[in-house]
RNA sequence: GCCCCCAUCGUCUAGUGGCCCAGGACGCCGCCCUUUCAAGGCGGUAACGGGGAUUCGAACUCCCCUGGGGGCACCA
C-alpha cells in the first residue's frame, strides 16, 4: 500500500515449545505488516536446537497460527533441510579469515566467562583460540578437542543500524565478544543459520522482540561478511511481560495460545486484543476487525515500552465478540464445547437457547458453558455448590415456606417462560422475590448465579425443576430452622 | 559488572512545543435499569518518575539522575 515494494517478511519461531502470547504477537505484526503492504509472510522453523526442538511443536505451532487465522504464504521452511547452505557460509567465513575454529569446551568458556564477570571484565568469550597457528591447530585437534567456529566481531569501531520503531542504535564493537556460529557437532548456531536464511529468502523486514535488540550487530555484521548486499531492515517490538513486568516466558506466567482456545475466547477476539499490545490506530478505536487492523497497521505506530497482558481487558473484548457473534455461529460453538463436556445429553436445540439467553451476559464460549452444566448434567450429578447454597440460605428468610410456595406453582402453572416466572407466589406470601433469589438460582442452577432463572427452570423442564426445588426444601427441612429469620 | 533499550492514570494507550490544570479504553467506585449475578446506560476516581537546560511557552527537544527491562550461551 504505501510501500509498494516486495515486502518479504517472517515469523520464524523455535520449536521448543508451544506458542505463547509473545510469539503470537510477533507472529501477528509480522503478518500484518505483510498484509498491510500487499507483501510475503513467510514461515520458517527455527530447528537448529537439534536437542530442544520437536516435531510435534512445528505442528502445534502451525495450528495455533492457523486458529489465529494467520496464513502464511511460504513455508514452513525447516531449517533442518538447509544444512548445507549453513556449512557452505561457515567454511566461505572460515577461508575468508572472518570466523576460525575454536577448541574451547562450552564449559571451559563459562567457567572463564564467570571468573571475568567476578573479576568485573566483560563475560563473554575471551578470544583464547582467535590466532592459534596452524601447528597449535594441528595440535588440538591431534588431542582429539572438540572444534567449533566462532565469528570474529571487529575489534574497534562501532556498528550502528536504524531500527524501524526505535531509531538509532549504536554499540561498540569492543563490547561485542566473538560468538560460535557453528556448535562442534557441527550443526549451526541460529546467528548463522538466521542471517543466511535472510538473505536467501530475500527478507526485507525483520520484526521480533526486543529481547534480540543487541544481537542485530551480531547478525549484520555477519551478513556483512558473507556478502549480502540487499538491504534488510529490522524492526524491535516491545517486550510484552507478566505482572511482576519480566519478559514472559514459559516458566514465567506465559500461557500456551492453546489454554486460550481450550477457556473459550475467540481467536479474532485474541487477535484484536494482542494488536493492542504495542500499537494503536491512529483514531483510538478498540474494537478493530482484522481488515480494519490490517488497513491502518505499520511500524511507525509501534510502542517503545513493555506492555503487560491483561486478561480482565481481554475478557471484556472477548464478550464484546461473543456478544456480537450471529446466534447460529455461538450456538454451534456452544454445542460443540458441551457436547466436549457431557456427550449426547447435548442437543442442538438446547444449545441454541443457551446462547441465546447467554449471549448477553458471558465473556467467554467457557463461561457460557458453564452456564449451561445445570441443564446437561445428569440429574444424579447434580449438586448446588455448597458455599453458594449456604450463603444464600443464611440470607433467606423463610426459606422452606418460599420453596413451597415455588414449588407449588410450577407443579401447576401452564409451561410458559411467562408463567415460569416465580415472582407471584413469592409476593404472595409477602417476601420480596429479589431477596431469595440467590437461593432459587443455587437450588435450580447448582449455583448464585447463570442464566435468568425463569428461562432456565423453562429450560429445564417441570419434572426437573421442581424435583431440585423439592430437595433443596428437603436440605432446608433437615437444617435447625432457618438461620436467618 | 559491562552494553543496549525504555519511562503518561492500577493496566493498555492518545499525545511529536501552545488546542493538555493531559484524551480514550479496561479495571475500580457510585447511581440507574433489573429475575440474584452479569450485560447495558450515566457519572466518578486516577498519570506526564526527579533535577537541570533550551524556549515567550514544554508530556512533547537536550543533559544528568533514578527506576524498570533486555542482552552479554556450542538457546533462539
Amino acid at each position: 500500500m504505501s510501500d509498494p515494494g516486495n515486502v518479504r517478511v517472517r515469523f520464524a519461531p523455535a520449536p521448543t515449545g508451544y506458542l505463547h502470547v509473545g510469539g503470537a504477537r510477533t507472529a501477528l505484526f509480522n503478518w500484518l505488516y505483510a498484509r498491510h503492504h500487499g507483501g510475503t509472510f513467510v514461515l520458517r522453523i527455527e530447528d537448529t536446537d537439534a536437542a530442544r526442538s520437536r516435531g510435534e511443536w512445528i505442528v502445534g505451532i502451525q495450528d495455533t497460527l492457523r486458529w489465529l487465522g494467520l496464513d502464511w504464504d511460504e513455508g514452513p521452511y525447516l531449517q533442518g533441510d538447509r544444512l548445507d547452505r549453513y556449512a557452505a557460509a561457515a567454511g566461505r567465513l572460515l577461508q575468508s579469515g572472518r570466523a576460525y575454529e575454536c577448541f574451547c569446551t562450552p564449559e571451559e568458556v563459562k567457567a572463564r566467562g564467570d571468573a571475568a564477570m567476578k573479576a568485573g571484565r566483560p563475560p563473554g568469550y575471551d578470544g583464547r583460540c582467535r590466532d592459534l597457528t596452524d601447528a597449535q591447530r594441528a595440535e588440538r585437534v591431534s588431542e582429539g578437542r572438540p572444534r567449533s567456529v566462532r565469528f570474529r566481531t571487529p575489534d574497534t569501531g562501532v556498528s550502528t543500524f536504524t531500527d524501524l520503531v526505535r531509531g538509532e542504535v549504536t554499540v561498540e564493537w569492543s563490547t561485542v565478544s566473538d560468538f560460535v556460529i557453528v556448535r562442534s557437532d557441527s550443526s549451526p548456531v541460529f546467528f548463522l543459520a538466521n542471517a543466511v536464511d535472510d538473505a536467501e529468502m530475500e527478507i526485507t523486514h525483520v520484526i521480533r522482540g526486543e529481547d534480540l535488540l543487541d544481537s542485530t550487530h551480531r547478525v549484520l555484521a555477519l551478513r556483512n561478511a558473507l556478502g549480502y548486499t540487499a538491504p534488510l531492515e529490522f524492526g524491535h517490538l516491545p517486550l510484552l511481560v507478566g505482572a511482576d513486568r519480566a519478559k514472559l516466558s514459559k516458566r514465567h506466567g506465559a500461557v500456551a495460545l492453546e489454554d486460550f482456545r481450550d477457556r473459550g475466547y475467540l481467536p479474532d477476539a485474541l487477535v484484536n486484543y494482542l494488536a493492542l499490545l504495542g500499537w494503536a490506530p491512529a483514531d483510538g478505536r478498540e474494537v478493530l476487525t482484522k481488515d480494519e487492523v490490517v488497513a491502518e497497521f505499520d511500524l511507525d505506530r509501534v510502542t517503545h515500552s513493555a506492555a503487560f497482558f491483561d486478561y480482565k481487558k481481554l475478557d471484556w473484548l472477548n464478550g464484546e465478540y461473543i456478544r456480537a457473534l450471529p446466534l447460529d455461529g455461538l450456538a454451534a460453538q456452544i454445542f460443540d464445547a458441551a457436547t466436549a463436556r457431557w456427550g449426547d445429553r447435548v442437543d442442538p436445540a438446547s444449545a441454541r437457547e443457551v446462547a441465546r439467553i447467554g449471549q448477553e451476559r458471558a465473556a467467554t464460549i467457557t463461561a457460557l458453558v458453564d452456564m449451561a452444566e445445570f441443564l446437561f448434567v445428569a440429574d444424579e450429578e447434580f449438586t448446588p455448590d455448597p458455599i453458594d447454597w449456604g450463603d444464600a440460605l443464611a440470607k433467606t428468610e423463610r426459606a422452606a415456606a418460599v420453596l413451597d410456595a415455588v414449588i407449588a406453582h410450577l407443579e401447576t402453572c401452564e409451561w410458559t417462560v411467562e408463567l415460569t416466572d416465580v415472582r407471584p407466589p413469592i409476593e404472595a406470601l409477602g417476601i420480596k422475590p429479589r431477596k431469595v433469589m440467590p437461593l432459587l438460582y443455587t437450588a435450580v442452577e447448582g449455583r448464585r448465579s447463570g442464566l435468568p432463572l425463569f428461562d432456565a427452570i423453562h429450560l429445564l423442564g417441570r419434572q426437573r425443576s421442581v424435583a431440585r426445588l423439592t430437595a433443596a426444601r428437603d436440605r432446608v427441612g433437615s437444617d435447625p430452622e432457618s438461620p436467618a429469620s
